[in-house]
RNA sequence: GCCCGGGUAGACAAACUGGCAAAGUCCGCGCGCUUAAAACGCGCUGCCCCUUCGGGGGCGUUGCGGGUUCGAAUCCCGCCCCGGGCACCA
């Protein structure tokens, strides 16, 4: 059952006998989508051969059209199969509007699911995982999906994370991998550390414990070098859906301000503060301290509140992150006894510790100006602590003391030199100030943390370091990697890694001195394998270099990402960030991995997320079974905008098999009824009619699917097409333009619906015009055949309709105001009242405005 | 609390630029085909009235309340509800 990762893997071995669809009496999609697979797969039609290659084709321009990677486990879900249906439906639609399009498939393959799995039962995370892989791969054959599976990967496969530690050990050259202690999350059930980004309310993302903090060693990748790149480089992005954009902006979380210099003259240290607000300097009343910064133990020493900080400091670090954020929780913290100097009056002002305080933003250390910030003012009260107005707002209200805390703008008062002035106009003055006395600076903090790496964990890529007592921390030589994930016996951790109990393979030789070594035991976070993927599938079998540098700035950036919202930060970010550095390296050209995005909306079913414990999951596989998958992919297209979320209905998939069905039957009777290749100069009448519909099919549809992601509504204007065909066809089939017509029409529609339905329409274009419909380009609209020569006015009396007139198409403003006054029904209205205003907009309606 | 989406018929939706509200699909109803049913084909599907049965006329309507405009689902202001993101970020 398992097999290996791109090997061209072979539908023969996958799939039923094939029927002879001919022989069928009704639309047989088995038999049909099974014939066109074998035909794809026999003839690798959507193979695309890489520059440098003889096949290379460079007269067509490029189109990279990538899904977002599946997570391989157990059986693909309807969410699957929404993303590639439609990044199938781009690829398609592309390939015939002249692009060469490259449109891999692989597998993001280690992770914890697999592993958990292999506590509980003792399988291998490997066997699990690929028997998961031959699953997805076989229904993704099944779906019809037009992928170059020569480019087929799997991140859990030696050739493709040699290449993956690779990386690491080039982010490590440059400084952007390092390691160090610092407090981490940690989740106590699947007893490893979290990302901050895998912290979702204070619960691991996963299993939904509660997460605690714990100081280790660990591996970090520098993001934060990168977060004002992250932040520019939107401009370079030509398609990004705004609340994406939205959200890693915040996520980023630039904050402009200034860093502030406090000084204690107790023990002779300064204290630097981050503030947005230096123009509240003067109302600076106290300090604070986060229990978690280094200086507070020092502090404490020696005082007469050295026990009380010590019990408050051992409290919050007991305290779950989700009670510390909980902001309905009274203010707490203890006093310090100890004084810092505000730098511009010179003022001693009393230092606390508080858990309102995050040592992970700023310096982990604030001035607190209660009168003008809300979370001080509350400490404060709750202190009994000074507060002092700094700033007055022009509204008499906001001058009064009820109006505290302020954090408006207004003039500054009880500022010294500063007093009179708006705050705005004194806060680059007193920056300025501060700058000159060495006191502070103008500063720039981000929320962005750096992205902790490093798991400990089994199913996944080893961090490439080794450990000698002699030389300390040694990369391992890059004709050494892979460093293999070794076999072991017990996957579940404790408190370490798994693969700390393979001493085989911990222990080794140091390849600089050559004495005792050993390895890094922990792995790397999935999230690494998938931040690169995209460039390895265009140099999939290279094994001399990560890819061959020609190869992926041909292809790169991707012209068209697809996948879900919900990596709206993570895997978006990171996989930005990856490219960024791998660019600075000199390694790529691209500065942004994904040039344009699509973030599909949710399927659910009864108006909720499907789960398995809620029972009220969508099997694919068993839905194909049932209707084929050129029914399920339109279907999907259909229920709505795939940018929103949809709710499944199993009546709603039986409407799109009916219609693909009563398209399978007009195909057939004309096949039969009309002749191939029939001209049809001269149609006019019904066929001309029908001719003109087809064009505004192709004219809708072109519109609808590329630059709107509308595919709803292109069903819909073929669904048009296909009725305007049945209401027509058998008044033109005696008459050989008329048949013609007919037959064009046809063609049409099915060459229209090919993206979302492709082994039908393949089928059924093939009857009519024997040819293959993928090589075949899109079609286009003629402008004569879209122009109509008369027109439905419309004709309204104060705004409400009274007629539709037709009229001709080149029928004068004064032309238009006579043919609707001489209606019978608007003169009834417009009788003995005095027309104040005539409207008139050519193309639409004439509007009268009646007095009394 | 802050920031995004969204609210249209019995259901999902369409209306891209301020111009006939509701295309298309589902559900429901009727007719035809059929011994019958399914399937299929055709039609109807906001309310009221007239009809010679071809159709005609009136009214209403896009979460609620206001405004701008000859004209608003669409633009502006206020509010209600639903979904998502962020949330002690100094």
């Amino acid at each position: 059952m398992t097999s290996e990762v791109g090997a061209q893997p072979k539908l023969a071995a996958v799939a039923a006998e094939p029927q002879t669809p001919e022989t069928t009496e009704r639309y047989d999609p088995h038999a049909i989508e099974r014939k066109w697979q074998l035909v794809w797969e026999a003839e690798s039609t959507w193979v695309v051969a890489n520059p440098g290659s003889p096949e290379f084709d460079e007269s067509k321009p490029k189109s990279y059209v990538l899904e977002m990677l599946p997570y391989p486990s157990g059986e693909p879900h309807v969410g699957h199969l929404k993303t590639y249906s439609v990044g199938d439906a781009i690829a398609h639609f592309r390939r015939r509007r002249g692009f060469s399009v490259v449109h891999p498939m692989g597998y993001d393959a280690f992770g914890l699911p697999a592993e958990n799995n292999a506590i509980n039962t003792g399988e291998h995370p490997r066997e699990a995982t690929e028997k998961s892989i031959a699953s997805f791969r076989e229904q993704f054959m099944r779906w019809g999906i037009s992928i170059d599976w020569t480019r087929e990967i799997g991140t859990h496969e030696p050739a493709y994370y040699r290449w993956t530690q690779w990386i690491f050990l080039k982010l490590f050259e440059k400084g952007l991998a390092h390691r160090h202690e610092a407090p981490v999350q940690w989740c106590p059930k699947d007893q490893t550390v979290l990302a901050n980004e895998q912290v979702i309310d204070g619960r691991c993302e996963r299993c939904g414990t509660l997460v605690e903090q714990r100081n280790l060693e660990q591996w970090f990748f520098r993001i934060t070098e990168y977060a004002q790149q992250l932040l520019d480089d939107f401009d370079l992005l030509e398609s990004w859906p705004e609340n994406v954009v939205t959200m890693q902006r915040n996520w980023i979380g630039r904050s402009e301000g200034a860093e502030v210099v406090f000084r204690c003259e107790d023990i002779d240290l300064d204290f630097p503060v981050f503030t947005t607000r230096p123009d509240t300097l003067f109302g600076a009343t106290f300090f604070v301290l986060a229990p978690e910064h280094p200086l507070v133990e020092r502090l404490a020493a020696g005082t007469e509140h050295e026990q009380a900080v010590r019990d408050y400091v051992n409290e919050s670090a007991r305290a779950t992150v989700e009670e510390r954020a909980d902001e309905e929780r009274q203010k707490t913290g203890v006093p310090l006894g100890r004084e810092v100097v505000n730098p511009v009056n010179g003022e001693r002002i009393s230092m606390f510790v508080a858990d309102y305080v995050l040592m992970e933003y700023g310096t982990g250390a604030i001035m607190a100006v209660p009168a003008h910030d809300e979370r001080d003012y509350e400490f404060a009260k709750a202190f009994d602590l000074p507060i002092r107005r700094v700033i007055e707002g022009t509204d008499p209200e906001q001058a009064k003391d009820e109006g505290l805390p302020y954090s408006g703008d207004g003039t500054m008062v009880n500022s010294g030199r500063f007093d009179g002035k708006h705050n705005r106009e004194a806060y680059d003055e007193i920056i300025d100030w501060l700058a000159s006395e060495d006191r502070g600076k103008q500063a720039v903090n981000f929320r962005l943390r750096d992205w902790l790496v490093s798991r400990q964990r089994y199913w996944g890529a080893p961090i490439p370091i080794l450990y000698c007592d002699e030389c300390g921390m040694v990369p391992v030589p890059e004709d050494q990697l892979p460093v293999l994930l070794p076999e072991i016996e017990e996957y579940a951790p404790k408190g370490r890694s798994p693969l700390a109990a393979a001493e085989d393979w911990v222990n080794t030789e140091c390849p600089k001195c050559g004495g005792k070594a050993r390895r890094e035991t922990d792995t790397m976070d999935t999230f690494v394998d998938s931040s690169w993927y995209f460039l390895r599938y265009l140099d999939p079998r290279n094994d001399e270099e990560c890819w061959g540098r020609d190869v992926a700035d041909y292809w790169m950036p991707i012209d068209q990402y697809i996948g879900g919202v919900e990596h709206a930060i993570l895997h978006l970010m990171y996989a930005r960030f990856f490219v960024k550095a791998l660019h600075d390296m000199n390694l790529l050209e691209a500065r942004e991995p994904f040039a344009n995005l699509f973030t599909q909306g949710m399927i659910t079913r009864d108006g909720a997320k499907m789960s398995k414990s809620r029972g009220n999951t969508v099997s694919p596989a068993e839905y194909v079974e049932r209707f084929g998958a050129d029914t399920l992919r339109t279907y999907i297209c259909f229920m709505g905008p795939p940018i929103k979320g949809g709710d499944w209905s199993d009546e709603g998939a039986e409407g799109i098999f009916r219609f693909l069905s009563r398209l399978w039957r007009l195909g057939r009777e004309v096949a039969e009824r009309s002749a191939e290749g029939g001209s049809m100069d001269g149609a006019s009448g019904d066929g001309r009619a029908l001719l003109a519909k087809a064009h505004w099919a192709i004219d809708k549809v072109t519109r609808d699917i590329d630059p709107r992601f509308q595919f709803n509504t292109a069903i819909s204007a073929v669904m048009e097409l296909v009725n305007e065909i049945y209401r027509l066809k058998d008044g033109l089939y005696d008459d050989p333009v008329g048949a013609a017509a007919v037959r064009f029409a046809t063609s049409t529609a099915v060459s229209l619906l090919f993206p979302f339905a492709p082994h039908l329409c393949s089928e059924v274009y093939e009857w009519l015009e024997g040819e293959r419909v993928w090589e075949q380009p899109w079609p286009e609209a003629a402008p004569q055949l879209l122009e109509r020569d008369t027109y439905m006015l419309v004709v309204q009396v104060n705004g409400k309709l009274r007629d539709r007139i037709e009229v001709g198409s080149d029928t004068s403003q004064e032309g238009l105001l006579e043919l609707a006054r001489s209606s019978e029904n608007v003169q009834r209205h417009l009788d003995g009242k005095a027309v104040a205003k005539e409207i008139v907009v050519p193309g639409r309606l004439v509007n009268f405005v009646v007095k009394g």
